[in-house]
DNA sequence: TGTATTTTTGTTGTCGACAAATAAAATATT
DNA sequence: AATATTTTATTTGTCGACAACAAAAATACA
């Protein structure tokens, strides 16, 4: 496995490949927020040219995840914890609009495949794997929104979904605190409402799960000494 | 004027004026649905290499407005008639919450400059001037989606106006019927409503305008033939 | 004549190199 | 010594060329 080169991947896979594994990286917070991406680095371990890197930049420029300053560095999108009410307001509706159109729209398949994700999702919770857990968490909501069949709120869901997997990553990184077990219940009452078609249920059940998000994030934020610090630059 | 080269762009330009000027054919119709778009030949065109030409063709891909078949033709996104429910869907949510916010949030420095489109907007009307009644239109409705600050509302809501300019010049370039006053006196409701900061009424006013723009389209449909002709391909 | 196989053509995906633009370093100036 | 100016260095934006892939054309075969 000390290889660089690890055998060309087929034409066509070169951006695709750099686009996910950047993704991943900065969804993880391996790639820290505020930090440079140089595209020759790049361009070295991928073992490719700049071209497919700067394209792979380019669509992680429109997922909002890097920001591009013209003729200078691209960097990883800082979190901008000044616009939070914004991304709440927007998450909460999301939430809502995706689980009711899952009620309304799920297919059975659907439905086994949510339960599947929940199922894996336990198990995260089970094996304290924070990481794991937020990445399927993730994977869930997103699953739901398929389901409801609308590409425009799949769209930007799963943006925010992305939004709030770096959100919660930054802070989990650093407290270690308890895991919210209270998600799993709620997660259960959301797939049931979601099989029973029962709409009102699923958005009740839905905005409630998305405020008692909120609150853990506020509550993180109220406690984090590092935010001055932050807010400071 | 007769210059196939205008005059070299500024380094870094290049990439935005192919942006810009596809995007406006593009939803102007001048490039028509499902037609292929040909990197050599813009690039020709605009006189400059490919790498910039395929760059903008990637945001375009972000935008939905081009779609890309890999290894072969980049082509316009067509015209998905099937979607359209859950475009009308979309587009009223985001009609209304646009415009909810931007009653609580509005400058009156924003008020300002939504009037003067609306202006605008009557002048074309006025004017006969269908193609760019549309356009104005569309850029309102963005300055209030802009006076609302939440830029995940503002980018799922400028697409959706993206893609109904399109769809309304698709009709419009066909039909030529009565131009639609209607909209001009729903505008200055609307505008009312966001300077008294009467979200209520801003709301309902949005809902109103959005259902009747889902009734317009839909009764074109209905009278298109071209419909059928375009759904058995 | 109709189908399968090969050849050709055209377009995309990728590459390495150069030039413009900016930041950093070095020098000059008061 | 502190500021202004020039020089250097690094990184991006763009270019022209080549190779891989898919479709179309041409050929072979039944």
């Amino acid at each position: 496995m000390g290889e660089t080169t690890q055998g060309k991947p087929r034409r066509g896979h070169g951006v695709s490949t750099a686009y996910e594994t950047l993704k991943g990286e900065i969804l993880e917070l391996t790639l820290a927020p505020g930090s440079p991406v140089d595209e020759s680095e790049l361009s070295k371990r991928f073992g490719m040219s700049r071209t497919p890197i700067r394209e792979a930049l380019i669509k992680l420029a429109n997922d909002g995840l890097v920001v591009t300053l013209p003729n200078r560095a691209t960097i990883v999108a800082p979190l901008d914890f000044l616009d939070l009410p914004n991304f709440y307001d927007a998450m909460t509706l999301m939430y809502r609009v995706t689980t009711r159109l899952a009620a309304q729209n799920r297919t059975d398949e659907e439905v086994q495949v949510i339960r599947k994700l929940q199922g894996d999702y336990a198990d995260a919770v089970a094996a304290k794997n924070v990481s794991r857990m937020i990445e399927v968490n993730r994977f869930f909501h997103s699953q739901i929104a398929k389901a409801g069949k609308n590409r425009y709120y799949i769209d930007l869901f799963d943006r925010l979904l992305d939004e709030g997997r770096r959100l919660l990553r930054f802070y989990y990184s650093s407290f270690n605190d308890e895991l919210p077990e209270v998600y799993l219940d709620e997660h259960e009452q959301m797939i049931d409402a979601i099989e029973r078609c029962d709409v009102e249920t699923a958005d009740r059940i839905a905005k409630q799960h998305a405020d008692q998000i909120v609150r853990q994030i506020q509550s993180y934020i109220v406690d984090d000494r590092r935010l001055n610090a932050e807010l400071a630059i």
